[in-house]
DNA sequence: CAGTATCCAAATAGATACTG
DNA sequence: CAGTATCTATTTGGATACTG
């Protein structure tokens, strides 16, 4: 019990948590997280292909936005044709705890499988 | 790196993760689970003038949300006026840790201060 | 290969008013 | 005290087609 009995504490803290769920709520982008954590830096279609279901767009509005977060980086490596990388930054690879917590949360308390 | 070079596990990998983060990313639910972990069972309105900003039907849709998540209990107290308790379950509690975790990174990386 | 542009559907959240 | 009922606004996610 941390913060008994303060609920400006409180509040504080539920401006910190939110900021944090508003990255790791959005559908995809735990899972794009994990598997450049899993897989290593790659390429838009290596991502894609390793994401079941996700689409362009949405692949590519939420790669912009794990950019706008700090979380990833992007770099294009000027070939014929154009190559792009995405990799993670420090703070990425810093949730890598908080997301495999995730899943054996998940595993314990939702099961196995669907 | 744990699932390298299997995108059938990665897959089901990402079924987890996003069972998990269903619950966690809606806008509310890890601040009314953290209110619940650092100031105990509370009722409604206990809960309502803890968390900033929620109206009563939101607060009312998230907790039903979490109790069918099966994160909370719900039990009424039988007097008069009528007393709710809101509580955690072992998998709501299980929770802790992660969302400490949340807490901790948001800080490091994305500041104290909004 | 690595995306954009449109257009659309669904899911979430919020304001306000009312109830036992 | 502990909610429900409406109605609306905003945010996400997705299908499809096209581009350098």
């Amino acid at each position: 019990m941390t913060g008994k009995g303060n609920p400006t504490s409180l509040y504080a803290r539920g401006e910190s948590l939110q900021r944090a769920t508003a990255i790791l709520g959005k559908k995809w982008h735990p899972l794009l997280l994990y598997t450049l954590l899993t897989e290593g830096p790659q390429g838009f279609n290596d991502m894609k292909s390793r994401v079941d279901g996700i689409s362009d767009k949405v692949l590519s509005d939420a790669l912009e936005d794990l950019q706008d977060a700090g979380l990833v980086v992007r770099d294009v490596v000027e070939d014929k044709p154009v190559r792009v990388n995405y990799s993670l930054t420090a703070a990425g690879e810093d949730l890598e705890p908080i997301i495999e917590g995730l899943l054996e949360w998940s595993h314990e308390h939702l099961g196995e499988d669907g």
